[in-house]
RNA sequence: AGACCCAUGGUGUAAUGGCAGCACUCCGGAUUUUGGUUCCGUCAGUCAAGGUUCGAGUCCUUGUGGGUCUACCA
């Protein structure tokens, strides 16, 4: 493929771009791009596969090449079914199609065990009956070189007949282990003598009792990758150690020459993705669940709202390099509120409702007002909402005893209520508690938004619903899950101490516009003034439940704690 | 401890030996029938010390700091 030249300001390329344009520029592989994604289906996808999914499809994408989804289903133990259909369908939420090249490391099980025999017969592997202690143990330290076992040499009549009884399942589980014969002195703990296969009568969701020996991932990650002829391997920085071993098959086994290349993972603030400690805040009911919209899974952000697009900018705009790095949640936030921004409704719903009645307003009159679905797009078009004579307004939007620069309702005081009148508080009316519990109002009937002759000037304009004819509906407050940037750094903390408990927050009877009545889950709404809210996958008809996905910044807010 | 990797504003990322830029955050202002959006502006950075060079964020050396590796997990 050419690389199109062109007058623009030179576009800048991460580190693996400039590997490929190098690559493509000696015409390797015939200028071919070819990626892969290859997720272990034993859990779930989180924000930090977002990363590798996004670079793997999209650089593919850019140059012209294709990338395949493959399983890396090599440990029958701890690998589902369940997850590897959790897994496609967050990549296909994401906006990833990978046609029909859907693959599996235990495809190449039959392949895998013929790259094993061919090994044995050059004498570059063998059958090693040490324990599982005296291997490790003899592997020495990355300051101590290891030691040959005594079963390295075999003959090699004898390896291919312990291997093949091995595959037959002669042997019991642990007994014996195929080994590459590499480098026992290697100061790369990973080429001293790795194990390639081991015994396990384990079903494999896949190849079902077909085998009771299965290979590792060093085996059997790069060789697939081989076997696919997979150009570049893209992969964590973890794994650099492992290079030098993918490499060594590579040219033993004189097959497909894959390259790998590693890039740090991406870590945001606020949030975990060990898999092992996702699981234990499942198990131990801090969340509801995988989807659970406070959870970093990519299925708990879809059902938070975040909208697909809105995670492929942030992906892009944290960028790619071998430092480590944590991305601010804000920085999330703000590409959610950018894409949100432009494609989201506007609608009023009023969260903590005050009582408002327009004393002057006709008993029984209901007006329809017209309002803008989005002011950001107007082919978006206006809707109608009934404007009456009992309204209810945000808690917020009232103080008694204003103060500073607050401009919004306050005795004696107009606000405009946004696309309808405006209107002054004339009368607070409270409670045995104390408690404001209904403002009296006036409007100017000359006021009404499009037509005002009022010649009146506000400061503020609020959101409001009319009363009789609002929507109740449950909402769910959504926050970061943690207290802490980075709650699983501490050694002597547990990462759960740090778990937000305002992380949620219920209100159960909240009222919005009737227009939303037909809504459905994940459709994305901006809650005037409020914040962006979708619809919960909860919601039944008549029961609509909303999820905020992300608040509005508030200058407002912000001033106020100056104050404080 | 050894090997390997990394080091640029608060955060993330560019600058490929030649003017240290962009985004997010922060702060200030303009506009606004969303205290939203948009627009404008401010603050703020090359880990340290040597060396090479006309010229170093970039190359070399040493140091410092951080990360990774010592699973029959991936």
């Amino acid at each position: 493929m050419e690389i199109k030249e062109t007058n623009e300001p030179k576009e800048s390329l991460n580190f693996i771009e400039e590997i490929i344009e190098e690559d493509i520029r000696n015409g390797k592989h015939g200028g071919r791009v070819h990626t892969r994604f290859p997720p272990e289906p034993n859990g779930y996808l989180h924000v930090g596969h977002t990363k590798a999914i996004y670079i793997n499809f999209e650089l593919a994408k850019k140059y012209g090449g294709l990338t395949n989804l493959r399983f890396d289903d090599t440990n029958p133990v701890t690998e589902e079914t369940e997850y590897v259909d959790a897994i496609k369908r967050d990549i296909r939420w994401l906006g990833y199609d990978w046609g029909d090249r859907e693959y599996y490391a235990s495809d190449y099980f039959g392949k895998l065990y013929e790259f094993a025999v061919e090994l044995v017969k050059k004498g570059l592997a063998y059958v090693d009956d040490s324990t599982k202690e005296e291997i490790e143990q003899m592997k020495g330290s990355p300051t101590q070189p290891g030691e040959l076992s005594p079963y390295a040499s075999r003959s090699v009549e004898e390896n291919l007949d312990l291997l093949e009884r091995m595959r037959k399942g002669e042997f019991e589980e642990g007994v014996r282990v195929l080994r590459a014969r590499v480098d026992m002195e290697s100061p790369n703990m990973h080429m001293r003598d790795p194990i390639l296969y081991r015994i396990k009568y384990a079903h494999h969701h896949r190849t079902g009792d077909a085998w009771c020996i299965y290979p590792m991932y060093d085996f059997a990650h790069g060789q697939s990758d081989s076997i696919e002829e997979i150009t570049h391997s893209l992969c964590s920085l973890e794994f650099r150690h492992h290079r030098p071993l993918y490499d060594w098959f590579i040219e033993k086994l004189e097959i497909f020459p894959s390259r790998q290349i590693e890039f740090a993972r991406m870590n945001v603030a606020y949030m975990i993705t060990s898999k092992r400690r996702l699981l234990l805040l499942v198990r131990e009911g801090l969340v509801s669940g995988w989807d659970d919209p406070r959870m970093p899974t990519l299925s708990g952000m879809r059902r938070r709202g975040y909208p697909p697009a809105a995670l492929r900018t942030f992906i892009d705009k944290a960028g790619v390099a071998k430092r480590d790095n944590v991305i601010e949640y804000e920085l999330l936030e703000s590409c959610v509120r950018d894409e949100l921004n432009r494609t989201a409704s506007r609608v009023m719903a009023v969260l903590q409702p005050i009582k408002v009645l327009i004393t002057n307003y006709p008993e029984g009159q209901v007006e329809m007002m017209e309002v803008e679905n989005n002011p950001e797009d107007a082919s978006k078009g206006m809707r109608k909402m009934p404007f009456s004579r009992e309204l209810y307004i945000e808690r917020d939007d009232f103080m008694e005893n204003p103060q500073g620069k607050y401009f919004r309702l306050a005795p004696g005081q107009d606000v405009r209520l946004k696309a309808a009148y405006i209107i002054r508080c004339e009368e607070v009316i409270k409670d045995a508690a104390g408690e404001v519990s209904e403002l009296r109002c006036t409007y100017y009937p000359n006021s009404r938004s499009g037509s005002d002759t009022s010649g009146l000037k506000v400061k503020g304009t609020i959101h409001w619903v009319s009363a009789p004819q609002a929507l109740e509906v449950e909402v769910r407050l959504y926050d970061r899950l943690f207290t802490d940037p980075t709650p699983d750094a501490y050694e002597d903390r547990d990462f759960k101490e740090f778990v937000n408990p305002e992380a949620l927050t219920v209100i159960p009877k909240a009222y919005v516009e009737p227009a939303l009545i037909d809504v459905k889950p994940q459709d994305h709404f901006q809650f005037l003034r409020v914040g962006y809210f979708s619809v919960d996958d909860d919601s039944l008809p008549g029961k609509l439940v909303f999820n905020r996905t992300v608040t509005l910044k508030d200058a407002w807010a912000k001033e106020q704690q100056k104050g404080v």
